[in-house]
DNA sequence: ATACTTAATTGTAATCATTACAAAAATTAA
DNA sequence: TTAATTTTTGTAATGATTACAATTAAGTAT
């Protein structure tokens, strides 16, 4: 919990039971949970809190860039520990968002005397490997 | 018109006014509007469409992929006539989300024996062109 | 440790985009 | 033109997010 607490301090911000609770489980559950599925998983050891809490101190984390926002899926925000850069895969059978380390290597390169970027984000949507080989073994193994 | 006759009847979609419509919109705005853009835009003409309409006939397009829907903004889709593949970059001084013809050319390789990607999705979010050069007017002709 | 000042938390209500649904209207084929 | 089927329409419901005011807690000085 040491580290949330010296995370915290290094931007200058109050340290909460609620913030700590927040940050732990973002860095401990790295699956891009929505602010729903972070209040839910929480509410049940921190029966009090309340869910304006946890988009509040979303807000404050992204502001200070401690965590990023994904809109990947629409119509809900997705939350991630801001590491070093990385891209997104979306799975449409399990509905996972992976991790990927894939970077286009000429991407400077393309925006040259261009527009000025300040974010990149590259979103993938398919099947996954676990679920493609689910679905092989399947149609295989059918009777 | 003719053109969008000839669309909607290669999809096996029945012809009507309102489709016809919301085609032609999308094909000469290519702006990537919001669902209340279209239909904001078009209420005007047609003063009894339904917001509902917007939805349900977006709903068709898309899944004939006669369009393809964005969700670079949080909180709400965008949606764009489906041509060759593309990138977005969406400015924060204007709003505009202008289209970027890059592509990165080891994309393939990098999925070798991976996830199945059906879908890439670049987005890019800064400062564009034409923002950049109003601030720096700004910046050089101020007294 | 106590009191004070300020900021964070809480719960409720409001908002915004989107979806669900049933009745009315329009399209297409006969 | 008529009939069968879709589409359109308007309203109501949903779900994520934001606004707001009262309560509570954190940090600092005493």
């Amino acid at each position: 919990m040491e580290k949330y607490i010296e995370l915290l301090k290094k931007n200058q911000l109050k340290i909460t039971h609620q913030r700590l609770e927040i940050l732990k489980y973002l860095d401990e559950n790295r699956i891009h949970p929505t602010a729903e599925e972070i209040y839910t998983a929480l509410k049940v050891s921190n029966p009090s809190l309340s869910k304006t809490t946890v988009y509040n101190t979303i807000e404050v984390l992204l502001k200070h860039g401690i965590i990023q926002a994904l809109t990947i899926t629409a119509g809900e925000k997705r939350y991630d520990f801001k590491t070093r850069h990385h891209h997104h895969f979306l799975c449409r059978v399990c509905g996972a968002i992976i991790d990927l380390d894939v970077e286009c290597p000429y991407l400077e390169s393309f925006f040259e005397g261009e527009h000025k970027i300040e974010e990149v984000h590259g979103y993938f949507k398919g099947v996954c490997k676990k679920c493609l080989k689910k679905q092989s073994l399947e149609n295989n193994g059918g009777e």
